[in-house]
DNA sequence: CTCGTTGCAAAGGATTTGCACAAGT
DNA sequence: ACTTGTGCAAATCCTTTGCAACGAG
């Protein structure tokens, strides 16, 4: 990848990595990519779908939204020059965030739907045996854990 | 590993879950649902198109296997009654194994698409920090882990 | 001016659904 | 017989693609 010259700079502005990752490719800056990334950004969590709503809820009623195919286009984008970042939950739902920070481990609560972002350390010792027992590098990135929070645990025991 | 499709014979021992199952609901116990239950059985981890492949197969050139529509139905019957499990890895591509063993925790790897089953107490400390922290219950059957397998490390660093 | 980009529309693939008929009990 | 299940086909959903017009550099 690119190179950070010291420490790690949290979501400062100024420079927008975004511009820089894209003219360091010959890539160009558009206002759909600006528009797609802060989406992706203000929503927590979203899909393709979600986030395109978004897109269409700032346009207004006047503006016009980048396309559907633009919005998928521009997160695959995104995704490889690594500012943004997506998880398989349920279904055909890929969940984006932005990942410019360190990333961090999503849990979904299989009756709510809700998500919730933990620290990735939890998996740390999971990693650690699967790199040893297996040579398996695990993605935390990509991973979502499902299970049931505990406000749904306690309707159900009720 | 085939039977012939003329004989019409539950493969299965002394009291098979599944006839108990679905007599316990007064459901009917059809061909098609003890071959589905059996071709997730057979693949150890298959997609329902995979299953519904398989069956196909199984069915061999005159024999006429379940219609998709009866997979998906039929493997959500069989999960409601306890007999199947699935997770989610990639895209829109849920996997099934037969529960009836105990759970396991399947990773995937990115690259080449390989499943593995490792043991679910890798993620006993996931889980304890989770009910700690947050809880959450975590349900280990559910989970797909991703990355990289070994091979495939190799392959990229080469 | 030159390509990377976008919007539109149509193509695709994977599930789901409505129904009339077939099948288990 | 009485109902539940199944096959078929059409309907949806979600995502991807082809192409001509558009706009950033």
């Amino acid at each position: 990848m690119s190179y950070h010259s010291s420490a790690p700079r949290p979501p400062v502005q100024g420079a927008p990595p975004l511009a820089t990752e894209l003219r360091a490719r010959g890539l160009r800056l558009t206002s759909q990519r600006q528009r797609v990334l802060a989406a992706v950004a203000a929503l927590e969590h979203g899909t393709p779908e979600e986030i395109g709503a978004r897109l269409r809820a700032d346009a207004g009623p006047g503006g016009a939204a980048p396309d559907t195919s633009t919005v998928y286009r521009t997160l695959e984008l995104l995704e490889r020059l690594g500012l943004v970042w997506h998880t398989h939950l349920g279904k055909g739902a890929p969940i984006y965030h932005a990942g410019q920070q360190h990333r961090h481990v999503h849990v979904a609560c299989q009756s709510c739907g809700e998500i919730s972002s933990v620290d990735p350390t939890v998996l740390d010792s999971a990693a650690e045996r699967l790199a040893a027992e297996l040579g398996f590098t695990l993605d935390v990135g990509h991973v979502a854990l499902s299970g049931t929070c505990r406000t749904c645990a306690e309707k159900e025991n009720a």
